[in-house]
DNA sequence: ACGTTATAGTTACATATGAAACCAATTGCA
DNA sequence: TGCAATTGGTTTCATATGTAACTATAACGT
């Protein structure tokens, strides 16, 4: 019979809500990793993930790295810029076009990349030992769902 | 018989990488749902979440603000002189302790609140229209387990 | 060939973020 | 009491990030 003073506002419950709860979670599992290098080695996140997919896939140019890394391009042209002053990566010119530039891990590069890698897998592994093996195969299912045509 | 001169140096496969994948679909969700109200409303991503607690809860304190949506207590700070100076959220003085602060939504801010809470549920349910029953609940499974004891 | 348009990458600027120093009020305890 | 340690919150500084403007080269269409 009585209309309500103060109307239903629905509050959004943050703790029940999807998008937070993936924030909430993506962010402590990277801080994790980062932590193991980020000191130590003088590398930032952007750094590694650089130098990730330079490992996977030489000769790379910065536009094919900012694709594959999912960052943008200024990003990852800064990133960059230290790899190589850092002498973590070598920086050639392409031969046909003077624009693109030619991407790969340097020896000191390869050596960080070969003790960060396994700190990296390590953490993913304490993630995971959380989950059962039917909750892993169900997490890597929805992850490539909704991956997929985001 | 044959030692390999280049060692095998086992690169990681972001595509396969469990935090990268997660980093990847938790910064399209937010973003996507940050692109709804950042310019419409000139309302940041952290002065959002704040908003949203504030809804649930009235009368936090910065702190505990911070707590709920695992910010960092500046973070906190800044978002909320923005929203007090924009007249969307109240701040007193706690009764019996000079240092805390009582926050609360103001009228502008509920009103804004009832307006972008309906956006943010909607991009949320796009997001699980993509999973099937099970899925969803396994999601919610695995999610608890993992951000249980992070 | 030549002007327009597109592409690779960098630079500049404005804003966001995090760590540490800081101030004020409160608590603990000798 | 009174003084050291703690806590709530803000400010400062150094760094990170995104957008837009810019430079240089290449591709395209006539």
């Amino acid at each position: 019979m009585s209309e309500p003073k103060t109307p239903d506002h629905a509050p959004l419950e943050l703790e029940r809500f999807l998008p937070y709860r993936l924030s909430i979670l993506s962010n402590t599992i990277s801080q994790t990793i980062a932590d193991d290098y980020q000191k130590r080695y003088e590398l930032s996140m952007t750094e590694w993930r650089v130098m990730a997919v330079l490992a996977r896939f030489e000769g790379l140019s910065a536009r094919e790295v900012a694709e594959r890394t999912a960052m943008d391009k200024v990003a990852v042209s800064r990133a960059l810029a230290r790899l190589v002053e850092a002498g973590r990566v070598n920086r050639q010119t392409h031969d046909g076009d003077k624009r693109r530039s030619v991407l790969g891990l340097s020896e000191d590069g390869w050596r960080l990349h070969d003790e960060v890698a396994p700190m990296a897998r390590a953490r993913e592994r304490e993630v995971l030992a959380k989950l059962d093996d039917d909750e892993r195969q169900w997490l890597n299912r929805i992850l490539d769902k909704l991956l997929g045509s985001s």
